[in-house]
DNA sequence: TTGCAAATGTGAGGATTTATCACATTTGCA
DNA sequence: TGCAAATGTGATAAATCCTCACATTTGCAA
């Protein structure tokens, strides 16, 4: 009897949307309703987000919303999507031309700037990447997302010091990177000033583990 | 005073019992309730956990985990509080008589190790201090304990490095305990190789910056 | 142009879950 | 013993997520 009670697809396909959006009247709408979450996740935040208020906020009924998005969480997951995305493409750029300590020095603080004042600044990130955790979808495009930043330290490091051990090598990065998020996320939940020193220690720390000494 | 109630008096609290159990039969019960639902979350997680199920288990009604609990987060705080107060009294007896950088060393990796075995067997742990950041009470209640910890260390790194700028002393300790944190979760969300490496990495990395070198 | 299948749009309602409340029972104690 | 406080109960109110049967619009082949 219980027809379709069976709702557990959790295997892959965690974000994909339910249809994908061909026409381009239906995409300016999920840009709208993308619009609306984003908005409504700075306001109180995704937890507090309800797919009711983004539908109406959008200008769309519910139904339209679930007809691109399987569930709430997949909303949440395809703005982080897009940031992760956006800043990959930023880091990569960074890290591409570095070829000597000093400017992996530069360039390695730089990113850290721009990761901190980014949370700063924007609430929505704050928001998915504080609750990533708790969803197993965001978790694991988090750590897709540092492995690959941290496989662009790994090329820089390799041609700063070719004898190292690779492996040695990845861990380190991915360790680097990861403690990057945690220290940034860390910053902006205490106030400005110790914030700042966080950082700033944080930075010391990672280099001397990077550059040697 | 009561007995155990080691709740402080709850103006800010987000947390304590809704009411206390002042006679022996409710305490026996709210102790039930709390197996009930580490034994559910240790099966489940804490999101998917039912408060209904929580009660059935307990083998009492909602009505009566509801007078204890305020909510279902509560239960959760509950178990955390416990967890901390349990482990910060670990730490802070594993740092009190700390006397050189060697003795230092081998407390702090001691400290990490059991942290990291904790975390690989206790699945009730493991989710409640991932989800921690979605939850602001929780966060609350990891921000100070990481700061407690600390402390512990700076007093440690205090005696051992006595001119040192105590401000200095207490962001480096911060972070170093806080980067743990991050270290450990990291480390058991990947394979237990890729882990015990990104351990031993952090250890590394956290134990020149705290007896430098 | 016309007709039609596919794409898209809608919102009432099913299903689930949290939390409350009025009332019943048990306990501690004067 | 009697009674107030503590404790116990579960139907049910309230809040949300998500589905589904059906309506409308679009793209395009004939």
């Amino acid at each position: 009897m219980d027809g379709k009670t069976a709702a557990k697809p959790d295997q892959a396909a965690m974000a994909s949307p339910r249809r994908a959006p061909s026409q381009q009247r239906s995409r300016e709408r999920v840009e709208r309703m993308l619009a609306a979450a984003s908005a409504l996740i700075a306001e109180q935040g995704s937890d507090a987000m309800r797919m009711g208020e983004v539908a109406e906020r959008a200008g769309v009924s519910i139904g339209s919303l679930y007809q691109f998005f399987p569930d709430k969480r997949a909303i949440v997951w395809a703005l982080a999507e897009r940031y992760t995305a956006e800043s990959q493409a930023c880091i990569a750029a960074a890290l591409k031309d570095v070829g000597d300590a000093e400017g992996l020095k530069r360039a390695f603080s730089e990113l850290v700037d721009i990761y901190y004042r980014l949370f700063l600044a924007e609430p929505v990130m704050r928001d998915i990447w504080s609750g990533t955790q708790a969803d197993k979808a965001l978790r694991e495009l988090e750590l897709a997302d540092s492995r690959a930043n941290a496989e662009f330290l790994v090329a820089v490091l390799k041609r700063l010091r070719p004898a190292a051990d690779p492996v040695q090598l990845e861990t380190t990065a991915f360790l680097v990177w990861q403690m990057g998020e945690a220290a940034v996320r860390l910053a902006i939940s205490v106030d400005r000033q110790e914030g700042d020193r966080l950082v700033a220690a944080y930075k010391r720390m990672a280099l001397r583990e990077l550059v040697g000494e």
